[in-house]
DNA sequence: GCATCGTCTGACAGCGTTGTCATATCCAGT
DNA sequence: ACTGGATATGACAACGCTGTCAGACGATGC
């Protein structure tokens, strides 16, 4: 800058003002000043704004796995929102390690980011995350929530959409209804666990462990564990999955075992393609987009100074009936 | 950190050698130093750091649209060799235009990134690129290249990839097989197109226009184009998609018109749930993952001060057999 | 006993910006 | 002519950190 400044034949501080469209530069000093910075390529340091003023116009995001399309899309929200505001977005996956992810704060906040959006790690203690937040910082948690952290989240209705899910299921004539569903340290899984639960007994029918599975899509020897419900006497009649990583291990698992009898199946989380499969799947569909908007409005407002009470949105999910939810049960056969 | 410095009693640069674990400091002061650090709630001020260093520990990663599995997929691996080098990642859609990637750069190159991970938009100019290059900032383009810029560059063999896919179908016995790929302008969409091209005349086969389509997948009015190629006299009986969203926008093409007489398809790029489909899609794999990781790497060589040669890397894409390639053709059937 | 070396510590400047304050000029209003 | 405000510019310090240099101390070697 003091090379501009010294092209230009202006000061430092004059410099600084142009760049900074300050106003209160004379439009024949803007022209020269503006003629030097072209000339010689310069390009504002902001590492050295960001010590003088505070703000880093950056966030960042942190959650499992950039490559899940469920936060994949997130992502795409969110940077859409950044972008409106002028600031960057810095993404770190957890990998669901926590402690992993108590470095990733840290990295992020060591570089001074404004704000962290956050779909924490199944685990994540609160401590960190609440010392940044009584400091000041912005955050707003996504799709899961850390108890004992005072931030905004933003969560999906997960009882409300596993319970339609459950009752769509149960209406089409099931009442052996099995569920599949993430790692029980998962907030959603045990959300969407619970609103499934609550369905059947809304229904009339007696939930059954049986028919309940619990583990990460991505752990090995998932056949065994599916077939074990699918094949036992007085098997299921149709199925959930909790999420959409679970949607895609099922369907793999029941093309190679398509010897079975179908199965009514919805699944949690809309995935692509769902509607190109025979038969199409039925699926609660999650709005990850809006989601990452308005978690990242909300970041933003924060941001901004906003002092508002802390919220906490649920995003109602929206049953959409493609084919494979219809296959009529037993109760209607 | 001059209140750290305060409380433990020591100055400014023996808390910074603590923080920075330069050594040359007595474990007792480092216990000191430690214990202020931990009761202060203290941390390095990065921005402060780069000023003074020059290095941001950060690259910025710039692709189409992060919410296309084949850049997530990839952008996970870049992630990854990064965290593996203390750096973290930067990420921003260009949404394919080349003003807002310029914009882009520009906020990248501001913020100080040691280097840039760029998949060009159609029709970027070499310019800015060029001139950050020639100042010494480390630039790895992938899957796409920057005529006139001096950096190295991932590519997939799309030549190869396209004429393997095409010696499939035309080995399955097909004769006319249609190819619909992305935009003109795409770089890859091109290569992939030649390579199609040059299949078929080694077969001793005539290319024939009307049998070949480009524009984007995310274009209105797709139908009326597939339509027309695939409801033509003397229609193709097999054909191939240049990429995964090209893919996904056939197959809900295909499934919305049943009616037609099977064709025979090989998509380049796999996709999820491609061997879930029935028929299953037989793809030509690239490997974005590994295109993403080697990208990466050759990015930290370069951010190292590697002088080597400028390199241009072709990962060879992969024919998954799956089923819907192997439809036989009329000269086998 | 003295030079030498390794270890430990601190003072200070400076990275490139911008906020604050001071100064200068000009024009309108009285 | 004088005041007051708007406009235009610059000097300077400070943001928090680290590289450089220098000093102090004890151990070692001759």
């Amino acid at each position: 800058m003091s090379d501009v400044a010294a092209a230009a034949g202006v000061s430092l501080k004059t410099v600084s003002r142009v760049v900074n469209a300050e106003g209160y530069v004379s439009t024949d000093t803007v022209a020269a000043v503006k003629a030097a910075i072209e000339q010689l390529g310069f390009r504002r340091n902001d590492a050295a704004r960001q010590l003088r003023q505070g703000t880093a116009a950056t966030i960042g995001l942190i959650f499992e796995d950039q490559s899940d399309p469920f936060y994949s899309t997130l992502a795409r929200a969110v940077e859409d929102v950044a972008l409106a505001h002028g600031s960057l977005l810095l993404i770190a996956s957890s990998n669901g390690d926590p402690a992993h992810s108590q470095t990733i704060v840290d990295a992020f906040t060591s570089r001074g980011v404004d704000g962290l959006i956050v779909a924490p790690a199944a685990g994540t203690e609160p401590g960190l995350l609440q010392r940044e937040a009584a400091a000041g910082r912005a955050i707003v948690f996504v799709d899961r929530p850390v108890p004992g952290v005072d931030a905004d989240t933003v969560l999906a209705d997960n009882v409300g959409g596993a319970a339609a899910a459950t009752a769509h299921l149960v209406a089409n004539g099931h009442r052996r209804i099995a569920f599949f569903g993430d790692d029980p340290g998962v907030f959603t899984a045990t959300e969407r666990l619970a609103g499934y639960s609550r369905a059947l007994r809304e229904a009339g029918l007696e939930p059954d462990d049986r028919l309940v599975r619990l583990a990460a899509p991505t752990a090995d020897g998932l056949d065994d564990v599916i077939g074990g419900v699918l094949d036992q006497t007085d098997p299921p009649t149709a199925l959930i999955t909790g999420n959409n990583r679970w949607s895609i291990r099922m369907l793999r698992h029941l093309k190679a075992h398509a010897s079975r009898a179908p199965l009514a199946f919805v699944g949690f989380d809309d995935f692509e393609l769902a509607d190109v499969l025979d038969p199409a799947v039925t699926v609660v569909a999650q709005a990850p987009a809006e989601m990452g908007r308005i978690a990242a409005e909300l970041l933003f407002r924060r941001v901004g100074g906003a002092e508002e009470p802390i919220e906490c949105i649920r995003i109602p999910p929206r049953l959409i009936v493609r084919g494979s939810g219809e296959l009529p049960g037993p109760a209607l056969a």
